[in-house]
DNA sequence: GGTGGTGTACCGTCCGGTTGGTACAGTACG
DNA sequence: CGTACTGTACCAACCGGACGGTACACCACC
């Protein structure tokens, strides 16, 4: 059933999670879900926390793949916009939440799986993640365009990532797209640096 | 020790989560924490999950009344304003992660710690999560300003808060006061309902 | 070509420890 | 005495992980 074990034991693993929440991702349930047997996975993944920082690897670097896929090299804003893209076509589109499983042999996007059963299980396997985001953080602020704007973006895309990470209702759909088209606008702004040193006076403060 | 026991047995269970994780919120170790046996602390709480239930509630509404003594009401884009004033107040300020801790009676503040525990332990005790994102969203969509502004404004207060919430990097100092400033003054757009009804656009599709 | 040896992949069982939850006896107080 | 609450003892279920064993493919050497 599978060309590579591991992976095929990930996909299963992340199913799982999707499926059940990450409180039932015990080595049994993956074992079954993976048929297998749990001496067989542990053959595999010497422990539950190897099995999931395969999980948090492999996010990581499909994330890092789908923006590659999305850029499109040449202007100012380039990453920011692929960061953009990445991150929509990874969460889901507002409507097929749910379809697409039995489409292949793909299995599901591990999507936020991953980070789901590290915060719950070990926070310290969520390195891999905080190191990504240092790597993506200085790509936005080098992209030729105002680092505020990027920032936004990138803000606003991990909050809509969170937000089907805890099942929140997706935005609604005219909205959605004009929020989309607004943050794709943001990436191509002409403003450079200069509006970063001499930052906007804090007019109405915080309390 | 208490004027009340629920109240302090909470705010033990939350400091318990932010400094060990959710994984090591167990009975044993609220109980321990809220200097309580295991009966009494199931005197309090029936169940774990009560627990956690209590825990997103009291989460819910602290940022209600957050957002309630943030706001400053007539203009329009009061709401949304207040909503990012409440969420930055709430998350940390970049620098003092650790410090007010031995502060006094009040505990931290709960901040996302139920929410980390409902995820890992019964994604089922997050809808009064969603809920509460049901009204807030609908609040940002008629405050008066450009829904799709205010709708960016929150998914970027939502990535600063999943931000910490992971624990990632914080996004460094002078960047993020002009990010906060200039979201803040996303909120003060002149543009209504015609920017949305009528959206760009998508000159560039994601794929 | 048969025999022995080796590495890979996998299975199923067992065990110690932890956890959520129950039962119940006790205590402080009005 | 009853109500509100606390502490102790305990249980059954579950979970991670270790372990001994199996099946099999490949290679070597006589």
């Amino acid at each position: 059933m599978s060309i590579n074990a591991r992976d095929s034991i990930l996909a299963a693993a992340a199913q799982l999670i999707s499926r059940e929440g990450a409180r039932r991702l015990t080595l049994d349930a993956v074992a079954a879900e993976a048929h297998l047997s749990k001496g067989g996975l542990l053959y595999h993944f010497s422990s539950k926390d190897d099995l999931i920082r395969g999980l948090v690897e492999t996010l990581v670097a499909q994330f890092d793949a789908e923006v590659e896929t999305c850029t499109v090299p040449g202007k100012p804003g380039a990453w920011t916009r692929a960061y953009l893209d990445a991150a929509i076509n990874t969460s889901a589109p507002a409507s097929e939440t749910h379809a697409s499983k039995a489409s292949g042999g793909n299995g599901p996007a591990l999507t936020s799986t991953g980070i789901a059963a590290a915060v719950s299980n070990n926070p310290a396997l969520l390195e891999p993640v905080r190191e990504a985001y240092r790597r993506w953080q200085q790509n936005l602020e080098s992209d030729g365009i105002d680092p505020v704007d990027a920032t936004i973006v990138r803000l606003a895309c991990d909050g809509l990532w969170l937000s089907d990470l805890i099942g929140l209702d997706p935005v609604p759909e005219p909205l959605h797209t004009a929020v989309v088209s607004r943050m794709r606008a943001m990436t191509t702004s002409a403003n450079l640096t200069e509006t970063v040193t001499t930052f906007p006076e804090d007019d109405n403060p915080p309390r």
